[in-house]
DNA sequence: GGAATATGGTTGAATAGTCAACCGTTACTC
DNA sequence: GAGTAACGGTTGACTATTCAACCATATTCC
């Protein structure tokens, strides 16, 4: 029932405002170097997510969770990917409600030319503009929020 | 004519992941924030950058770049919050293709509504999640990434 | 073992975003 | 100062995303 707002200090808005403009450009960058290939970058997730997976194919709503996508999301995204015919949905034996995805040998193949793309993009738009340890602190700043944001969930 | 790909180390691939999962759990929450009180972070943050704005009043172009969204973006969205009566258009007197933006008295009341809800938001999903140091790396970092795109955008 | 509830995924309509073409205005250039 | 290029913004068609309702299967619990 707390009712007084505590407002940002001059820092921490210099801060939030940083982090809210650099995440658009960085998003904005990096998915005009896939468009030019021919995909998105919440595409390419996906593949990514279903090429490390092991055997190499992941329940619709994990892979969901892992790209922070709706299930309604991925199901629309995964039909498209599916026409394209670089995925693959299964059956699921265990549970019949399920549904797998993996990719084709097509799909391993495109990502495998969009990732030579991709890494370097993020190089150029990401790393080569901070310090090492810049960069480190800011995969430490994230990796902090993402594990207590996983945990919060879980007790909803 | 580099046709190496330097992949990314262990290290950096983990805070690479980290950005951008988190990224869009952070997006994704403080998304559902103002959407239960009827806006987006997108529109909110036009909204907010009008509300500073020396004069209350920004050019279309101006405010595109200045929360990265397309000029055809921004003026769909425009022409919703000119629906909702949140926003206003207005002519501009030295260059007759211009067109500046400003906030409605009823927009500027709907924004401090949500001020209070969306900085209550930032704090729990953000701030509250790290020590100060650890955000102020975080922000540090973001704002060279930030300063380093505007300065390389300038010269295309 | 059968009703109630929860989970996993899909559907389709409604909303938001992208993309390329466009129009009016302003700025160069010769 | 006429012709051409660049800028600022809008348009409309297309694509992607959201949202709420839905179906089928699993699970719980009495």
């Amino acid at each position: 029932m707390e009712d007084e707002v505590r407002w940002l200090s001059t820092q921490e808005q210099a801060s939030w405002r940083a982090y809210l403009r650099g995440t658009r450009l960085i998003a904005t960058a990096l998915d005009e170097g896939l468009t030019k290939h021919g995909t998105r970058l919440t595409e390419y997730e996906i593949l990514s997510m279903l090429s490390e997976a092991p055997g190499g194919r992941l329940r619709m709503s994990a892979l969901a969770q892992l790209v922070v996508q709706s299930r309604s999301r991925l199901t629309h995204t995964a039909t498209r990917l599916e026409r394209l015919g670089w995925v693959q949905r299964h059956a699921v034996r265990e549970d019949r409600r399920g549904v797998e995805l993996s990719l084709t040998p097509q799909g391993r193949a495109v990502l495998e030319e969009l990732a030579t793309v991709h890494v370097s993009d993020v190089r150029r738009i990401l790393l080569d503009r901070l310090t090492p340890e810049e960069f480190a602190a800011l995969g430490h700043a994230m990796t902090r929020v993402v594990d207590s944001i996983d945990v919060t969930e879980g007790d909803c």
